[in-house]
RNA sequence: GGGCGGCUAGCUCAGCUGGUCAGAGCGCCUGGUUUACACCCAGGAGGUCGGGGGUUCGAACCCCUCGCCGCCCACCA
């Protein structure tokens, strides 16, 4: 009502995409163009003195009814001298007239175009510009009316065009049949062809409430994310045209227009309302009839940001939520609906009805086509959640929207998923037949043993790049973040270095040890939440005693000071060594069984001591017997660099010397060629003096290094030489 | 016709503001009865980052151009 006080929104009669199947007007965004074969019928049409014939070419011959005119360009030499004679209309007899349009173009057929104002939106305005009559031809369910001949009546349109085409060649009019494949427009829910069809509707001049819709994103009140969408908003807001909200349909609002005996329009809130204003106009009580019509769907959806928080009231929900923050959506919505919203939510409150609009990607299956339930393709979303789970299901999503259009789903991605969620359970599993129960008083960063130090400073990493992550949209970011922690961190090392803590005697490590544990899954199980709530919450529900559920807990702040420079050097060390000795144990295929001693061939004061401290572990995860600090060569000992301490196994005897040779070698040959970028990016004169300075001291370090390393492992290659 | 997105290991994808960024998962290969987990553990092979040109000391990342693939908008003479 406010709006068509406003003369915002207005009764008009005007074409518009008309659905014969459904009875109803459609919006431009409800039709689909759909490419068709089709044929262009080439017609002759007499001249009204007989001096000749025009040309003209038709897609949709039945329509020729309701001609009105034949445009020809006022530039078109061929047929200046015909503008302002008339033609006469084969069949009905009607003479018309040879008007000057530019919208006819001189390349595209004969240069001549029939004119039909009632059944072509282009024709519609050449129409208005000539002030045109404008015939319709057609009734409701697309048959012809009683504007066509007598013949034609209450023939389907298909029909008719056959028979219009059979007549043409009968009286010798037809020029030429061209077969093309063109577009033609159909309702995108009944699949129809849609007609172009002249009624009285119910307008919103979009173009007025798209300005500050335009105005809101171009000033960035409202950012669209991924940010791109912004130019697609951009491109259809600019060229809005005027939008049908009146629908001819039994569901829907319906439109709050009443009409008086003389069809005068009341628009009022309520019946009584408009009663009211009629009598004032009558002078009396009248009996008013409603409008039948109801509203586009999608324009009560406009209010939706809004009305749902009391609107028009000045309700404390409205204040407090309105603007609201992240709207997420799909790209396919932007137009129906966030276009809408946008241009009522700043008519009626005057702000942006969000901040930010996130546009999700479409899911596709695995070979990247568009689900459809025509194709069979679609997969059902409840089958997948039986099968892998929901959160399997919600985590693949999260973890593949990234900043494409489009997702194509796997079932191997969600199984990957799925045995994410099932390794998580076992972590916590693992936790909990440990004892790892979350201690009240414990303070992560007063931890004492490095791993618990270092493993507390991971954990804030990890909370800070999530965080981080989720702020920005970056979801995909988020999710590996924590799949990377929880499996490559959390389990593959820490719980790993935790056993023999575990295993072992001293209690107040132990008890250290599990406070951390628990402390870390906890934190885990709060920012694996929104992606997971399913499992998360299970396990949040078993894994202590808990006041409140997870998805009320607060999400993890942790201090920053728990990052230990020297607790990570340390863990960085002993996952060193123990990663790189693995490595080269199982290139040299040594048994698995085999328990050689660890040589520490060179080490610092700092690394012997982590080294000595770690023992242990070391020991254990590497599969050796003792640590030996050896400082002279060891014939028979295989060597290996790991975080800048060099070691050695002494496994001789287990392995093929052939091997150890190309295993040298390989790893002597990727050092030289580390050595020769460094050389020659150092000896580049501009290198040194156009690159920041950190990056060459970099590169020099990363010489000096290879360098070190290359000559140290010439050497055992020698010393094998001299064994064989 | 206008516009947008993509083209990186066999497959699905990360790589933001140019300087170990050539990565992950799956698949593949080798090995594994390690007191949470075989939906697992350890290790490995595999890519001249669609083609060509340019800018730069330096480009998967910036510019130009070409080529495919997909989508949106407009178009029923």
């Amino acid at each position: 009502m406010t709006l068509h006080r406003q003369k915002l929104i207005y009764r008009d009669k005007r074409l518009v995409n008309w659905d014969p199947q459904f009875q109803t007007a459609i919006s431009d965004l409800e039709v689909e163009q759909r490419e068709v074969e089709g044929h262009y019928w080439h017609f002759a049409y007499p001249l009204e003195d007989g001096s000749g014939e025009i040309v003209v070419a038709t897609s949709r011959p039945e329509t020729m009814f309701a001609d009105t005119a034949v445009a020809v360009h006022p530039n078109d030499g061929r047929y200046a001298h015909l503008i302002g004679k008339c033609v006469r209309l084969p069949i009905v007899g009607r003479p018309i007239p040879i008007i000057a349009d530019d919208y006819a173009d001189p390349e595209k057929g004969s240069g001549a175009v029939k004119i039909t104002p009632a059944h072509d939106f282009n024709d519609f305005k050449v129409g208005q510009r000539h002030r045109l009559p404008m015939i319709n031809v057609l009734d409701p369910f697309a048959r012809l009316n009683d504007n066509a001949p007598e013949a034609y009546r209450g023939l389907d349109r298909f029909e008719a065009r056959k028979k219009v085409v059979a007549e043409f060649e009968a009286l010798g009019l037809l020029r030429g049949v061209e077969n093309v494949r063109h577009a033609v427009p159909h309702g995108d829910r009944s699949g129809a062809v849609v007609e172009p069809y002249l009624t009285d509707q119910w307008y919103v001049d979009a173009k007025t409430l798209a300005g500050p819709a335009i105005a809101a994103v171009e000033e960035g009140r409202t950012v669209f994310e991924p940010r791109h969408w912004e130019k697609t908003y951009f491109e259809w807001m600019r060229n809005i045209e005027p939008w049908c909200i009146s629908r001819q349909l039994w569901w829907g609002h319906r439109i709050p227009a009443w009409y008086g005996p003389d069809g005068r329009i009341f628009v009022a809130e309520s019946e009584g309302e408009a009663r009211a204003a009629a009598a004032e106009h009558y002078g009396r009580d009248e009996a008013l009839r409603q409008d039948e019509d109801v509203l586009d769907t999608w324009f009560s959806s406009a209010l939706w940001p809004f009305s749902t928080l009391g609107w028009p009231e000045e309700t404390s929900d409205l204040a407090r939520f309105y603007p609201t923050h992240t709207l997420v959506t799909g790209f396919d919505i932007i137009f129906f609906w966030v276009a809408r919203m946008m241009m009522m939510g700043l008519h009626f409150t005057g702000r942006p009805p969000f901040e930010r609009v996130f546009i999700n990607a479409l899911i596709r299956d695995a070979e990247g086509a568009k689900m459809s339930k025509s194709k069979g393709n679609v997969m059902d979303p409840l089958e997948i959640i039986d099968t892998y789970g929901a959160d399997a299901l919600r985590f693949t999503l999260t973890a593949m929207s990234g900043q494409a259009r489009d997702i194509r789903l796997s079932t191997q991605r969600i199984e990957g998923y799925r045995n994410f969620a099932t390794k998580l359970w076992n972590a916590a599993r693992f936790c909990e037949i440990n004892g790892c129960a979350a201690s009240p008083g414990f303070d992560p960063g007063a931890a004492a043993a490095p791993v618990n130090r270092w493993i507390a400073g991971e954990t804030v990493k990890t909370a800070q790049a999530v965080t981080a992550a989720l702020d920005a949209c970056a979801f995909d970011d988020a999710a590996s973040a924590l799949y990377r922690f929880v499996w490559n961190i959390f389990c593959d090392w820490y719980l790993e270095l935790a056993k023999p803590v575990l295993q072992g005697m001293d209690e107040a490590a132990k008890a250290e040890t599990r406070s951390m544990a628990a402390f870390v899954l906890e934190t885990v199980l709060k920012l694996l939440h929104p992606v997971m709530p399913f499992v998360t919450e299970a396990l949040w529900g078993r894994t202590g005693e808990r006041k409140e559920m997870l998805i009320t807990a607060a999400w993890p702040r942790l201090d920053e000071g728990w990052i230990d420079r020297a607790a990570e050097a340390e863990v960085g060390l002993v996952i060193g060594a123990i990663g790189t000795g693995r490595a080269l144990r199982s290139e040299l295929n040594v048994p698995p069984a085999a328990r050689p001693a660890l040589l520490v061939t060179e080490a610092d004061a700092g690394q012997r001591r982590i080294l000595e401290a770690n023992a242990g572990v070391i020991g254990q995860m590497l599969r050796v017997e003792g640590l030996k600090f050896e400082t002279a060569a060891c014939p028979g000992a295989v060597p290996f660099l790991a975080a800048g301490a060099a070691f050695a196994l002494p496994v001789a005897d287990f392995i093929d010397l052939a091997a150890e040779r190309a295993r040298l070698e390989k790893e002597i040959a990727a050092r030289a060629a580390n050595i020769d970028r460094a050389r020659r990016k150092l000896a580049n004169a501009d290198f040194i003096a156009r690159a920041p300075e950190e990056v060459v001291e970099e590169n020099r370090e990363r010489l000096a290094e290879s360098e070190a390393a290359k000559d140290k492992l010439e050497g055992a290659l020698a010393r094998l030489a001299a064994l064989q």
